[in-house]
DNA sequence: CTGTTAGCGCGTTCAA
DNA sequence: TTGAACGCGCTAACAG
C-alpha cells in the first residue's frame, strides 16, 4: 500500500480555487464524512455540527463537485427530454414546448433538473443515446422519434426511458393519443359538415402518428362510402403543410375539405388556400390536430383535435419517476382526443 | 475476434454492467494507461495496440464514464446557454431560438455540446450559476438577464462567461446591438412618415435593452421638437404588448404612431388596435424590433429594426470559444441595427 | 453521533 | 512504447 500521501494538514493542493469538502470539513472542525452527511441533509448529525458545517459552506462558497458525486453515487440528478429533431424544428413547433413543460411539471417537487436535448443537423439519431450511455443523465423521455432504431437501441440501456408516441417496438413504456380514433372523429366532422371531396395532409410517414392519422382518415371515409379526394404527405411543419396544400389543389381543385395531421400544417394550408382564392370555411373546411396556440391565431380560428401534448408529457414524466423509484411499468397509456370546434369547419 | 460474452475474468466488481476502461484493457491485453492513450487518440501508441484496443471497445460497447473523466480533467465538454426566464417565455419568443442556434453555430466544428438552461418558475436567477459552480459546464453564454446580480456573481467564477446584452457591470465581455441608435432610427422613421402623436411600448425596464430603447425613442422625439404622446411599459411579450397598447389608447385615443421595443409586443399591439377599430398603417403606424418571423406574419407585415439575435449569439459563441482557448477579451462588441420597412409604417 | 477507511473510473506523471 | 502508481472529490460501509 501507499506509504505517505504527503498531505499534512496545512498546504492542500487546491489549485483550482474551488473549495472542496475537505476545506469545509477543516473549517468546521469535523471530518469529511461528517461534513458530507450534514450537507446531504441525510442522517444523524447533531444540530451543532450541522450549523458549523452550514456556516463553513456559506463562508467558503462551497459547491459540491458533481463529477465526484456522480462517480460514487452513479447518478447525475439530471433527466433528459430527448428530441431527435433540430433546434429549428423544436423551437418552431409549440408541441415541443408543451412536452417539455409537461415533463418538467412532473418533477417540480423533485430535485432533479430536466434538460432538453435536440440533435444537431448532421447527427444520426442514435447520437442521442450516447448522452444516456455516458451516464450524464439518469433517464429520459423521448419524443418525435422516427423509425424504430432508437427505440430498439434503448433496450440495451440501464437507465429508464419513456416514449411519447408509439415507439413501434414491443415492451417499451409509452404514452400516446389514440390517433386513429382522433382522425376518424375529425374526418367524420368534415363529412357531417357536408364535405364530400375530402383530402388529407399527413404527418411524417416514418412516425406512427403520421400513419395512424392517415389510417383514421381513410377509415372514416370508407365508413361513409366516400373515396379520398387526395392524400398529400407533410412532415408536421408549416412549410410542409403549404407544399402539400399546393399539391392537393393542383390534383383536386374542387376539394371541399382538408384534414391536416397537425395545426402547423393546417395553418400553412389555410394560407395557401387563401392565396389561391379559396374561402375557409365557405369553400373548403379545414380541421387540424394538436389544439395548439397556433390554432387560435389563424383566420378564421382553426377547428382541431386536442393533441394533449402537455398531459402526455406529464404522464410520461410520472412514468419515468416511477421507474426511477424502482416501480417501472411497461404497458402503454393511451389518451383519447376530442374535437375543438371553431370557425374553420 | 474475441467473442466471449458475459464477464471475462469474473472477479471485477463491475456490478452496473457498464464496461470500464479496465475491462477494455484486459480484453486488449494491455494496461489501463495504454488503453486510455489509445482511446484518447493522443500520444505514442503503436498501430497494433491501437487496433486491439479499438476492437475491444467495439466488442464491449465501451463508453467512457464521463464523471470519472471530468473528475480528473476538470472539464465536462459541455457549454451552456443560460436564460433566466421560464420555458414558457423562452419557447414563445423566437429571439431565444435564434440565440441558441447562433451559439450552436459557433461550435459546429468543435466537439463540445451546447445545452440550453432555463430557470424554473420559482427559482432566483442565481440558481443558474450553481450550474456553473458545480462544474457541470465549462462556460456559458448568458442572455436576458434582469438586474445586475447575476452579472456581478459571475466574476467569482473560474469558467468564462459571455453576455448577450449589456450586463451593466464593467469589465465583463458582451455583445449587443446599439439599442439607442436603433430606437432613434425607428422613431425618426415614424416622424418621417408624418406621425406627430407618437407613443412607445418599452421593454422590461430592469434590462438595459428596455431602458436604452426608451432613451433612443425620447432622443429622436426631442430632436424633432416633439413631446411623447404616451409611454407604456411592457416586458417584450405579446401579452405585455396588448396590455400596454390598451393603456396607450385609453390615455391618448388620437395617437398616430407606436414604436414597440419588440416584434412580439408590436404584434400584440396591432391586434388591440384592430379590435379597437384603428387601421394600420392608415390611422396608426407601428414599428417593431427584432425582425423576427413574427414580424412577417402580422397583417399588415410589420416594419421593424433588425435585432441580429443570431449574429450576436454567434459572436458571443466565438468569444466564449476564444476564452476557453485561453484568449479572453473583455471589451464589448456592439452591432448596429437597420430598419426593415414593411407595410405597417 | 462521529471519524476512518475504501474505493468509484479515469488521466497522468514517472520509470522502465 | 508501455506499465505501475497516484490522486481527482466525494459517498458509503464500518467501527468507535
Amino acid at each position: 500500500m501507499s506509504t505517505d500521501d504527503g498531505r499534512p494538514g496545512g498546504a492542500n493542493g487546491n489549485v483550482t480555487g474551488a473549495p472542496t469538502l475537505e476545506d469545509v470539513a477543516r473549517a468546521a472542525g469535523v471530518s469529511r464524512a461528517t461534513a458530507s452527511r450534514a450537507i446531504n441533509g441525510g442522517a444523524l448529525v447533531s444540530q451543532e455540527t450541522r450549523d458549523a458545517v452550514t456556516r463553513a459552506v456559506v463562508d467558503l462558497g462551497y459547491a459540491p463537485n458533481q463529477a465526484a458525486r456522480m462517480l460514487v453515487t452513479k447518478r447525475s440528478g439530471v433527466l433528459g427530454v430527448l428530441v431527435p429533431e433540430t433546434d429549428l424544428r423544436v423551437f418552431s413547433d409549440p408541441f415541443f414546448a408543451s412536452v417539455y413543460h409537461g415533463v418538467v411539471s412532473a418533477f417540480t417537487d423533485h430535485d432533479a433538473q430536466v434538460v432538453l436535448a435536440m440533435s444537431k443537423p448532421g447527427q444520426p439519431a442514435e447520437t442521442m443515446l450516447s448522452y444516456l450511455t455516458s451516464g450524464r443523465i439518469d433517464g429520459a423521455v423521448i419524443v418525435s422519434h422516427h423509425g424504430t432504431d432508437l427505440a430498439r437501441a434503448t433496450s440495451r440501456l440501464t437507465q429508464p426511458v419513456v416514449f411519447i408516441g408509439d415507439p413501434g417496438v414491443g415492451g417499451l413504456p409509452y404514452v400516446d393519443v389514440d390517433s386513429v380514433q382522433a382522425a376518424q372523429v375529425a374526418t367524420r366532422h368534415l363529412i357531417g359538415q357536408g364535405c364530400r371531396r375530402i383530402t388529407t395532409i399527413t404527418g411524417a410517414m416514418d412516425m406512427p402518428a403520421g400513419r395512424q392519422r392517415q389510417q383514421g382518415f381513410l377509415d372514416a371515409l370508407a365508413e361513409a362510402g366516400l373515396e379520398p379526394a387526395g392524400v398529400a404527405h407533410g412532415n408536421f411543419t408549416d412549410a410542409g403543410g403549404r407544399t402539400a396544400a399546393r399539391e392537393l389543389l393542383e390534383a383536386s381543385p374542387d376539394l371541399d375539405g382538408i384534414f391536416a395531421a397537425s395545426d402547423l400544417m393546417a395553418a400553412g394550408a389555410m394560407r395557401v388556400l387563401s392565396e389561391a382564392g379559396y374561402r375557409v370555411p365557405a369553400d373548403v373546411r379545414v380541421v387540424g390536430f394538436d389544439d395548439s396556440e397556433a390554432s387560435r391565431q389563424t383566420t378564421p380560428p382553426l377547428t382541431t383535435m386536442t393533441g394533449r401534448a402537455h398531459e402526455m408529457a406529464r404522464i410520461a414524466g410520472r412514468m419515468l419517476r416511477n421507474s426511477l423509484a424502482g416501480r417501472p411499468f411497461t404497458y402503454p397509456v393511451i389518451l383519447n382526443s376530442e374535437l375543438v370546434p371553431r370557425a374553420s369547419a
